[in-house]
RNA sequence: CGGGAUGUAGCUCAGCAUGGCUAGAGCGCUGCGUUCGGGACGCAGAGGCCGGAGGUUCGAAUCCUCUCAUCCCGACCA
């Protein structure tokens, strides 16, 4: 492709609406650009990049044995309440009706319409397992668009729909995604580690994400540092020491706390640690009250709150709900005579004594408090974030939080859509059985921007082979004479080569050049000039590392190609 | 949905508290000339309903009201 007749609307000036790099450079690379909040409209570069991310998915999920089919993105209403989802599923979902008055939506997962077609189509366990995929754009409106193409309301995803017999079936699916996915980021470049995460809206009972390590990733990632472990912080288990609970404990009093709201408040003014008291968080989970008791010190998950009770909704209650719930002002609730029928306790808890709780009475706190003798416990839970340093629930080491983007998540998701939607085949004994599901998503438009996120520098970004828009840029700082006869002789030879080039051959200035070439992130810089060329070399730069080497002009093809291997290695040896 | 911020040239922004002649700069764009290995320089140009609507005023980019849009934080820690 030639630069003179291409289209790369370059950004010297960072937009004022962009905030994190990849946005940024994605913007100012001229590879998108913003239609309205949360949508994009792909130009030449970026539509390179995401066909490459797509055309890698794709391959290793047919490696995989998935099929591609291509399902539509309006979807009918009446899928979606034939599973329930339409009640729950939101504002997320993009709702419309057509001229004859039906509902519609816009699709931001496939679920309904692959069990719908799968319903139609499979009689006979002979016809199983069956796992198809599409690579579709889907729309979420979601709460709050950010991040440019990290969390954009349409965006690109690959979404492969598995169909077993059983669950023995679904587990080697799932196992044949899981390694799928792992080949897929591997060949993407991509920095990733695969943990246990929370199914969400979509259901199921068991699924990894796959994440991307970046520091402006929207999701926590607990992975120990000993062994394989990892799980997203929804999902991480917090394992308590289990020491012996002391024994004693004086009767409970209570003792005014004048103004002290918050448990750092509270333990100021009782002269305790923030560990001595016990929070008590109060719930509105799906109309009902619950109260969530946690250590002072710990943050409670309400991802792990709701998995504990089995809920659809869990919201913060309101302070009038606090208020009536326990009549006291906010600030001051406790378990010990709470009138709130569900209230469950961090596992954490039971291994202690002597509490600081709140009294459910203006200004006033509960001091030595044993929760089992004083409180009403429906039961104890896990419901605490794991934190820095807490032991892997799998080999007691140190965990380490860091934080991730998800690209890619697989679920197994059981009877939950096939059941809903009679989704039946009949084996081998004649029998009417349903199907045993699985999904496997990717965000193929999230992926291009995380893999920015992972490599980029001052001068831009710094793209890998696998997920650049070209391999290679042939910078002629000469747009005439030899150089121009030599950069073009280099261009056609790289084509032929099938190495996927660029030739700048644009009225610019070499600075400009430079420049353009940075902030793009071509892997391979040919830089061809006068100056080069009369002393007969022709310089090269590898992006990643900034570092620039000369290649003769005679015997240039040999040399390139032993260097291109060097670029290569550096990639897949970091 | 709550909080915060911002809407002025294609882009990045000044001007607005204290209303006043023809609304500015840099970049980009067009033309000419000089340059030509890390975003050149000079000269000459084009380009604005100051987000929109209403209001106050002799007079509004500037003040008031409403509205729309975009971005950021939050929407769990009592």
């Amino acid at each position: 492709m030639r630069l003179s007749r291409y289209y790369a609307p370059t950004l010297k000036e960072d937009p004022a609406d962009a905030e994190v790099v990849s946005h940024k450079l994605m913007l100012r690379a001229g590879m998108i650009r913003k239609l309205t909040s949360g949508i994009y409209t792909f130009l030449p570069l970026g539509l390179r990049s995401l066909n490459k991310a797509a055309r890698i998915v794709r391959e290793e999920m047919d490696r995989a044995g998935a099929l591609e089919i291509l399902m539509p993105g309006v979807q009918p209403a009446d899928l979606w309440q034939e599973t329930g989802r339409w009640e729950v599923y939101g504002k997320e979902l993009l709702r419309f009706k057509d001229r004859h008055d039906r509902d519609y939506c816009l699709g931001p997962t496939h679920e309904e319409v692959v069990t719908d077609l799968i319903r139609h189509e499979v009689r006979s366990y002979r016809q199983l397992p069956l796992n198809l995929y599409q690579v579709q754009f889907k729309f979420r409106d979601e709460i709050r668009p950010r991040f440019g193409l990290m969390r954009g309301r349409e965006f690109l995803m690959k979404d492969a729909y598995s169909f077993d017999r059983d669950e023995e079936g679904a587990n080697a699916s799932y196992k044949a995604m899981y390694e799928a996915y792992c080949r897929i980021f591997t060949r993407l470049g991509l920095q990733f580690r695969a943990v246990e995460a929370d199914t969400g809206s979509i259901g199921g009972n068991y699924s990894h994400e796959f994440m991307v390590l970046a520091d402006t990733g929207e999701d926590t990632i607990a992975a120990c540092m000993a062994c394989e472990y990892g799980a997203n912080l929804e999902k991480a288990e917090a394992v308590s020491p289990e020491c012996a609970k002391p024994a004693v404990c004086a009767a409970y009093e209570q003792v005014p706390t004048p103004g002290a709201h918050t448990v750092e408040e509270v333990a100021k003014f009782l002269g305790v640690e923030p560990s001595q008291v016990v929070k008590t968080l109060l719930f509105d989970v799906d109309g009902e009250p619950v109260a969530a008791l946690v250590r002072g010190d710990r943050e409670l998950n309400d991802v792990k709150l709701k998995n504990a009770l089995n809920a659809t909704n869990v919201a913060l209650a309101t302070s009038e709900q606090v208020q009536a719930w326990t009549k006291a002002p906010v600030g001051f609730a406790g378990p010990v005579g709470l009138g709130v029928k569900t209230v469950l306790a961090d596992r954490e808890l039971a291994w202690g004594t002597d509490w600081v709780v709140g009294a459910n009475a203006a200004d006033a706190h509960l001091k030595h408090v044993d929760l089992d003798r004083d409180a009403t416990l429906t039961r104890y839970a896990d419901l605490r974030s794991v934190t820095e340093g807490d032991p892997c629930p799998k080999c007691g080491k140190p965990l380490s939080l860091t934080k991730g983007i998800e690209v890619g998540h697989v679920f197994k998701l059981g009877y939950k859509y096939s059941e809903a939607m009679k989704a039946t085949f009949l084996d081998e004994q004649g029998k009417d059985r349903i199907i045993f599901m699985g999904c496997y998503g990717i965000g193929v438009s999230r992926v291009v921007a995380a893999c920015i996120e992972q490599n980029h520098d001052g001068g831009g970004i710094a793209f890998p082979p696998a997920l650049a828009p070209f391999e290679a840029a042939v910078l002629c700082l000469d747009t005439k004479g030899e150089p121009l006869a030599k950069a073009e002789e280099l261009y056609a030879w790289l084509n032929a080569q099938g190495i996927e080039a660029v030739l700048d051959d644009r009225d610019e200035r070499p600075g400009v050049k430079f420049k353009d070439a940075d902030l793009i992130g071509y892997p391979m810089q040919i830089v061809i000039g006068g100056k080069g060329l009369g002393r007969g070399v022709v310089e090269v730069k590898d992006r990643r590392t900034g570092e620039k080497a000369e290649l003769p002009v005679e015997g240039f093809q040999e040399a390139f190609t032993t260097w291109r291997g060097k670029v290569a290695e550096g990639w897949a040896g970091r």
